[in-house]
DNA sequence: CCGCAAAATTGATTTAAGTCAATCCTGGGA
DNA sequence: TCCCAGGATTGACTTAAATCAATTTTGCGG
């Protein structure tokens, strides 16, 4: 089976623009645009969730903290995707904490608002059910990397999806500059700092990077493909 | 936060238990009563999905397999649950394989069938988007689990689960008989055969679980669970 | 543009858990 | 009921990755 980077990536871009005009109309008509701050916490684990988070500009993480106060980043989130809506359908709290990763646009749908969507547009129902749906399968494939897979590979894919995460709009695909702590990347690939620096010196030796201050360069995403392939 | 067993199980079976009577009847009309002899393979990961399986009788286990051929088994399924349903939804082939764990009677709802029935029954549709939902919620759990936690943790813990899929239906708790190959629970703790029959054996000396056999007593869930807090 | 605290890197050491190997048990089939 | 192959268990050893510790780099705030 040929690598393909949807097994990884949610992509929920979709869902808002191939929406029917009715439909679409109310749902701009309940968004309220905000702006969040790099560092700025949008919702705590444990709390109940207060709307729904639309991308526009930035980047969000979701992570949990255990009790030793370690992180784990759960998934990425770039422009155009949505968020926060889960917890929401099945009157739960959130599962994770969310946290902008730089300075953030974002439009937001209120509760209230949302509820009321979702019972006046049938295809947005749908559509988050199809997108629902596809994350759960990009989580499975977390879960068996996560238990199967060393730190290499995790470190390789992690990478790669890093690769599709900070990539523009544009189809030029690299060398994409991925500018993230090395806290966040190795919290993201399940390990340690120092465990994260000595794969990264490995891909630099092997030409599959390059660094620029904290920064890092995608010079070759084939190459991770390759590295993280395992079936 | 206190331990709940719901972050770890997904419970469908409210799904079709409280069902409008015409949506009910819709459902039952479209389904088809199968038998699935132990160790049977439903699905087998990268095909496309037949249709959906509601478990009446039996245990399912959902694993991927690694190019060397390990699996991880993701999840098991009791009576009363609905599944592989999700690939359908997103046209996308199952992430995983699905086998028997028993002798089971199912009952199925073809592509077609469950493709008119979701056109049909609005009340079923947000219905299962709220319990993709907490599916969802259940996998984000797990994925951190696997990224954090080491293996005595994770024992516990798919344990204090597998007393929730091995209980009967009474009210009376325990003691529970998990009767399931060490192979199974070693992959759905994601550790090996060795390393969990290690762990059992600690679990054993602190009167916790008791063996008959290949059966595994759990004699004090309320244990596992302070074992696999991290909260 | 300078200083410095935080972040990144590298090296040394420890450790948790996997693998390999040998033996024991058990439950299903003849 | 007994046999025995596959499953379970235990012990010895290896290894991957975490932790600990020291040093270097970097980019932000004044």
């Amino acid at each position: 089976m040929a690598f393909s980077i949807d097994k990884y990536h949610f992509n929920s871009e979709s869902i808002i623009e191939n929406l029917p005009d009715a439909e679409l109309r109310l749902l701009k008509g309940a968004m309220k645009e905000i702006e969040a701050k790099k560092n700025k916490i949008l919702f705590r684990e444990g709390t109940f969730p207060k709307g729904v988070y639309i991308l526009k500009k930035g980047k969000v993480k979701i992570y949990k903290t255990n009790k030793e106060g370690k992180q784990a980043v759960i998934y990425i989130f770039r422009k155009g995707e949505i968020f926060g809506y889960r917890p929401l359908l099945c009157n739960e709290a959130h599962p994770a904490s969310g946290a902008a990763l730089e300075d953030c646009r974002i439009s937001f749908i209120d509760k209230k608002n949302f509820s009321l969507l979702l019972d006046q547009c049938p295809v947005l129902v749908r559509k988050l059910l199809v997108n629902l749906s596809h994350e759960f399968s990009v989580l499975v494939n977390q879960v068996m990397i996560f238990s199967q897979q060393p730190v290499r590979e995790r470190v390789a894919l992690t990478l790669r999806i890093l690769n599709e995460k900070f990539r523009g709009d544009s189809k030029i695909i690299f060398p994409v500059t991925v500018n993230l702590s090395r806290e966040d990347i190795a919290h993201y690939a399940g390990t340690s700092v120092e465990t994260l620096v000595r794969v990264l010196r490995q891909f630099k030796d092997d030409e599959i990077i390059r660094t620029q201050g904290r920064k890092i360069i995608i010079l070759k995403p084939k190459a991770l493909e390759k590295i993280a392939e395992f079936y």
